[in-house]
DNA sequence: GGCTAAATGCAACAATATTGCAATTAGCCT
DNA sequence: AGGCTAATTGCAATATTGTTGCATTTAGCC
């Protein structure tokens, strides 16, 4: 829910504006990686506006309370689907219709880390995304 | 070695010209993750002159052969490390430094697979980078 | 309703990436 | 070695994506 996520800045002293609300209001509709221009366009058919500056400034935002991400292998925003699970967040994204499905698992960033340990390198962060075939898109 | 990207284009009918060599020295070179830009950079210090949209061309015909990687979590290209490995290649970033160490593990990608197929998607592809700390930056 | 800090809009610009077409060059053939 | 031709590169223009500084507006508070 929207509201949840204004909750949750507001918590942190931000404030509950329209435009983040319209922002927060698109992601969640339309689950798949959406641009700001992607943003702009879909608000702007629905009469609204918003200037691109603004939503760049939101999604940041939102991103860095991870209540959204950026899904780099499309270069789109989508809002967040879990809530205080433990291990990175990662994505599957068909190729075909441009769903996308987030799930996270604590023994996978383990064992990535400790494969990474073994090469010397002490991770931090994760980046993981799949591209594939969601379900339906698979039955065809 | 450079010679060897090159041969590997020859078999697949590209020609050797010297722009192809300018842009595989540098990234070979440099193990860092490099923009277009930054290539074009590096080469006019060096008073060689490519026009940035080669450079794009020249990128894209290599990824395409696996012999170089774009790195999303920075933008920048890598020359390749691994030849004929199983699994998806994988890259480890040092927030510190820069630096750029690749691996591939067929295991993993098979438990990232089997993760995904329970969750009902079919994976094609994997994008995996972690970022962190290499073993030089972490002594510090 | 008025006040003030936070947020948004605007304008300009920077960085990244793509396209079509003219000029050049690598590889081949004498 | 010199010429031929398709492949490659350079150029110019443009599209897309992202950032900055400052004026204007607005949410939350009294």
């Amino acid at each position: 829910m929207v509201q949840d996520s204004i909750r949750i800045l507001q918590a942190q002293g931000y404030k509950a504006t329209k435009p983040r609300k319209l922002v927060l209001e698109v992601l969640e509709q339309i689950e798949k990686p959406l641009s700001p221009y992607d943003i702009q366009g879909i608000l702007r058919q629905r009469g609204k506006y918003l200037n691109h500056v603004t939503i760049y400034r939101i999604l940041d935002l939102l991103c860095s309370f991870n209540l959204a991400h950026k899904v780099l292998s499309s270069g789109g925003f989508v809002k967040c689907s879990l809530d205080a699970v433990e291990g990175c967040h990662r994505f599957m994204v068909c190729q075909d219709c441009g769903a996308i499905q987030e799930f996270a698992d604590k023994e996978l960033c383990q064992e990535e880390n400790d494969l990474a340990r073994n090469l010397g390198f002490h991770t931090e962060h994760h980046l993981s995304e799949f591209s594939g075939l969601c379900s339906r898109c698979y039955e065809k």
